[in-house]
This record gives C-alpha cells, structure tokens and sequence, in this order.
DNA sequence: TTTCTCCATGTGATTTTATAACATAACTGT
DNA sequence: ACAGTTATGTTATAAAATCACATGGAGAAA
C-alpha cells in the first residue's frame, strides 16, 4: 500500500492552482535530461525513477515513501537506494529538500540557479515553491552586517494555502 | 563523551561576536521567568533547566544532548522529557528549532514576537539569530500573490561565519 | 481539608529518518 | 581489454521523534 496514488493523471496542485499536469511531468523530466545531459553528469535508471516518483506526485514525499515506490518498480529496497538519488537531485538542484517535513518535491523551475523559498500547507500539505532573493532580504542584511557568507538557504513558510485558507474561515 | 562543557564560563560565540556570557545567561533567565509570569504558563524545573543548558551552550543543540545534560542533574532519561520540554520552550517563544539541524538553541530575543532568522555556520557550528520581515520579501510577495496565509516562517542560512570564512580563504 | 481535575513528568516500547560500511556491477577514458 | 572511477545493492546500525500509559503534583471546588 502505502501509495493510494491517482494525482499522476491529470491536474494536480502546483503553486495551489491546477494544471495540467500530464505534460507537466514530462516537460520536467525532458528538462532534466537535457540539464543532466548538458553538465555531463549521469541520470541513471534510479535517478531518473526518483525524479518521475517525485513529479507525479507532485508534493513532498518522504524517503521512504520515495522507497516504497522503488521497490513496486523493481529498484533495490533499502534505504540508501533512495537517499543516494535524492542527494543526487538535490545536489544537482533537480528537486528540493523541505526541512520542515523531511520531505522532498521535485523542483519547479529546474536549470535555473535558484534559492527556492516554499509555502507549505499545514492543512492539506501542498508545497508551492516560489524564488526568494536572500541577499536583499534582512537576512541578506544580517550577513553583510556580521560577515557572513551565505552559501545556501532554507526557506519555508508554514500556513493555510488558499483552499484551506478558505474552509479553515468561520 | 557528551559533554565536554566549558563555554559556561564567560565568552562564546553569539551573533559570531564575544560577550559576556555569564549576565547574558543570568538575563535571559530572568527574562523567561517574567515572560512565563505574566503569561501564566508554568516554568518548571525541567523547563527552566533546558533553557539554561540552551543558554550556557549557546549554540544548536540536540534534543539527545539535552537529555544527556538533564539526566546528569537528576532528571528522567528518556527522550519525552527533553521534547516536551523544548516544546513547550518552542511553542512559547524561548527557544528555536534549527530545522537544517534537527537541533535547539535558545531565542536571542525573548518575550518580542518575531520571524527568527538564522545564519549556521557549516564549519564551527556557530549561529547567530536575526531578525527576518517574511511580509517584506519575495516570500511574502510570493504569499500575497498566491493567497497563502503565512503562520511561521523558517529561515535558515547555511554558509561561513566571518571567523571560518577568513580561514577558509586561501 | 479532602477530593477532583488538570497538567506535567517518568518510563518502556516503537516508529521514522538517515548513515556507515562493504561487496558488486557498470560506465569512462585510454 | 584494462584500470580507475562512479553507481548500485545489501546488511546493519545510528539518530531523531513519537506513542501509550502510569505516576505525581498544583490549584480549584466542595
């Protein structure tokens, strides 16, 4: 079980508004190809499997459900399988690791250097990944200020999306 | 083994600058004693001894190294007491969690209400609090835009702190 | 003061998340 | 074809977090 699992077919939530989602995940994924292909790094059956899991479900999926997925489809079952591919996409900037849930999603805008920022859902979980611009923000402000040197950003905020935002109203 | 525990005694690192460690613990602890006063929530003994631990480190902590510290001054050993604990702190503005972490340290700023925001350094472990305005940036332009409804932000910045940026230089 | 209720604590067991370590297989460049 | 590197599979274990339930203590109600 463990995967009751239909969003694959047609609209699905993205950035909390719907979409076509069939062409979505194959864009993404010819994307992928054409980035992975043009940096010389390698999307391997696993990597490529991961990324698809993680593209139709089109939320933030733990490892282990990533797992769960891998082993219907015949990849090895243990642990490492998983992570080892997602450190790859994230590495590789192909899909995002949400703190908050220790979760993953696969990333909305792929190729572009990006500091992603996210806006969770605490109700229904749906994740829309928006661009932020640490340098400019206060945090920006704090490095220069003490010196420090971002290198990378987690930022997520946690709330209502619009849907239930709207049914959460009294 | 746990805890080689020395910072206790006068400086360490906050903001990534020196300052006297031994009033700001003094402060911060009358400072959560008032806070909880006037809140009317209850600042017991476990509670009270985890922000202290949190304050004489100083630094990120994990839930298992305050338990390790609260089990050597007589309290339960099991993982509860110190989540619950560190909740409590958490839910009550005293302390933060590190989501990139998995780890606690204690507010800099009690009592105001704020959107914490964090600079990590990956070297020495050091983290400085600062103060984020999630409404201002692209984050909440993105929220704004989307009619997402922002109840907690978590802002964290992964990089070098100016001491290990220096000595990273080459 | 006694009792009741609520909340906090203590404890054992378990679940969930993540990594270490090592053997095998597959690709890359020569 | 070969050596070197990179990826995969598997076993085992570590680290982080929660569940479930018993006990205890503070304050309100009788």
């Amino acid at each position: 079980m463990t995967s009751n699992f239909q969003s694959a077919d047609d609209s699905a939530p993205l950035g909390f508004a719907r979409h076509d989602h069939g062409t979505c995940v194959t864009d993404a994924m010819a994307a992928a190809e054409m980035c992975c292909a043009s940096r010389n790094i390698r999307f391997t059956p696993v990597r490529r499997k991961v990324l698809e899991i993680l593209l139709q479900e089109h939320r933030a999926l733990g490892a282990y459900a990533v797992l769960d997925r891998l082993r219907d489809e015949g990849f090895g079952s243990q642990p490492p399988v998983a992570y080892r591919a997602l450190d790859f996409l994230v590495a590789h900037g192909l899909a995002h690791k949400i703190e908050h849930l220790n979760a993953f999603i696969a990333c909305s805008h792929p190729g572009e250097t990006h500091a992603p920022a996210f806006m969770i859902c605490r109700l229904c979980d749906a994740v829309a990944e928006a661009q932020s611009t640490p340098a400019k923000g206060a945090l920006g402000a704090a490095a220069r200020a003490t010196g420090f040197r971002i290198e990378r950003t987690v930022m997520e905020a946690e709330g209502l999306c619009p849907t239930c935002a709207e049914t959460a109203d009294v």
